[in-house]
DNA sequence: ACCTATTAATAAAG
DNA sequence: TCTTTATTAATAGGT
C-alpha cells in the first residue's frame, strides 16, 4: 500500500525508519481505537519508539487493560491480599455482566439491534414502546395544562388587578374634574390639562379573561392554545 | 477498504461485529507485529473482545512492556498487589456508577420516574420512543413479509406437485378403464371395482396458487393475509 | 472460510 | 513534519 511493495524487515535507513514509524504508530492507534468503538472491545496498546518515547492508546484505561490482562492471565503470582482482590474481581465481573444485559436490552428499545429477535419479542417490544410513549405524552401534556393553567390564573389575577386599577383612575379622574369646575367655574374644559379624552372613562383592551374548558381537550387544542398565550 | 463505506459506530448486528472484530484483531495484531520489526519498536497490544476473550501480542514480552510503561508513567506500579484492591474497588464503583446510570435512563424509557423531566426532555424521549417503535415495526413487519412470502412459495410448490400428481391419476385411471374394457369387453363399468365417481376425472380444491402484489401493501392489507394463511 | 470491489493505508518523493 | 500521489493492503459485504 504504498508507491512500492516492501518486505517486513528492519529499515536499514534511520530516517525512513522514523518516517515510518511515525505513520504507521498513528495507523496502528487509529486501528485500535476503531476496532474497540466497531467491535465494542477493551482494547489497549503500547508503543515504545527505538529511542524510547512512549505512544499509547486504551478504549477504557490502560490500568483496566493491564489489570484485565494479568486477571486472565492468571499470572497473578502476587501472592497475599489474594482473597479481597479475588472478591472484587468477581464483583466487577458481576457488576460487568449485569451492565452488558442493560446494554442489550436498552439498544432494543432504542430500536438498535434487532436482528436476532423473533416476532413475539418485537411484539412485546412494541407494545411496551407504545406504553412509554403514552405515558411520555401524558406526563408532557400533564405539564403543558398546568402551565397553561397557572398562565390563566395569572391572567385573570392581573386583570382583576386591572379593574381595580380601572376603577380607581376613574373615580380620580372625577375627583379631578369636581375640583376643577370648583376652581374655574363651569366653563368647557376641552383640551386643557390632563389630556385628551382624559374625560371619557378609560376602557381596558387586554387582558380580558378567558373562561376555558379544561375537560379533555384534544391535543390540537392544547397546542394550539398554548402558542396564542 | 470494503465494498463500501462505514463510519465508525458500534456495528449493530452481532454477527457483522464478530466477523469485523476477526478480522480487524488480525489486522491490528499483524500491523502491530510489521510496526515493532520494520521501526525496532516495543509493541505491546492486548484486545478484549466483548465476550471476554483475550488477544494480545508483544514484540518482547508482554511483562517488559507493562513494567516499561510502568516506568515511563512513572505511576504506582500498576501491576503490584497493593494497588489491585484499590483498583478493583474503583473499577467496582464506576461500573456501579454506569450501572446506575442505564437504569434511570432505561427506567425513563420504559415511561417509569418521569418526574424530574422538563417538557423538552420529555419531547425528546417522545421522539426518541417514536423511532424506536418505527423501527421494530418495520422489523417486524419484514419478519412477517418473509414468512409469508415463503409460505406462499411452498404453497406454489405443493400446487405444483399436485397438478403433477393429478395428471398421473388421471392418467393411469385411464390405463386402467381401457384394461378393464380389454377384460370384459364393452359393458358398462359404472358400479364396479374401483370405487365411486372414480371414472371421473380428479379435480383440485385446495391449494390454488395465489397471485400477490408484493409491491407496499399496507399494515393492514399485510396483517390481514397472514391471518388468512 | 473464501471472494472481490472498494476504500484506506502508506511508500516514495517534494 | 506535512502534502501529494501512485500503489498496495485491508476489509465490507456477499456467498
Amino acid at each position: 500500500m504504498g508507491r512500492g511493495k516492501i518486505v517486513i524487515r528492519r529499515i536499514d535507513n534511520s530516517t525512513s525508519r522514523q518516517v515510518t514509524f511515525s505513520k504507521r504508530r498513528n495507523g496502528l492507534l487509529k486501528k485500535a481505537k476503531e476496532l474497540a468503538i466497531l467491535c465494542d472491545a477493551e482494547v489497549g496498546v503500547m508503543i515504545f519508539s527505538s529511542t524510547g518515547k512512549l505512544y499509547d492508546f486504551a478504549s477504557t484505561s490502560m490500568r483496566s487493560a493491564i489489570e484485565r490482562y494479568n486477571k486472565t492471565k492468571e499470572e497473578n503470582q502476587l501472592g497475599s491480599p489474594t482473597s479481597e482482590v479475588k472478591f472484587w474481581q468477581k464483583e466487577a465481573t458481576i457488576l460487568r455482566q449485569k451492565l452488558q444485559n442493560l446494554q442489550e436490552n436498552h439498544r432494543q428499545m432504542m430500536g438498535e439491534e434487532l436482528s436476532g429477535l423473533g416476532v413475539n419479542d418485537l411484539q412485546n417490544l412494541e407494545s411496551q414502546l407504545e406504553m412509554s410513549l403514552r405515558g411520555v405524552r401524558v406526563k408532557k401534556d400533564q405539564i403543558l395544562m398546568n402551565e397553561i393553567q397557572e398562565l390563566n390564573r395569572k391572567g385573570n389575577l392581573i386583570h382583576q388587578e386591572n379593574v381595580e386599577l380601572y376603577k380607581k383612575v376613574n373615580l380620580i379622574r372625577q375627583e379631578n374634574m369636581d375640583l376643577y369646575k370648583k376652581v374655574y367655574g363651569t366653563r368647557d374644559v376641552n383640551g386643557l390639562g390632563i389630556g385628551e379624552d382624559s374625560h371619557a372613562p378609560v376602557h381596558l383592551q387586554l387582558c380580558q379573561p378567558q373562561q376555558q374548558s379544561y375537560g379533555t381537550p384534544t391535543r390540537a387544542t392544547k397546542l394550539g392554545r398554548l402558542q396564542l398565550q
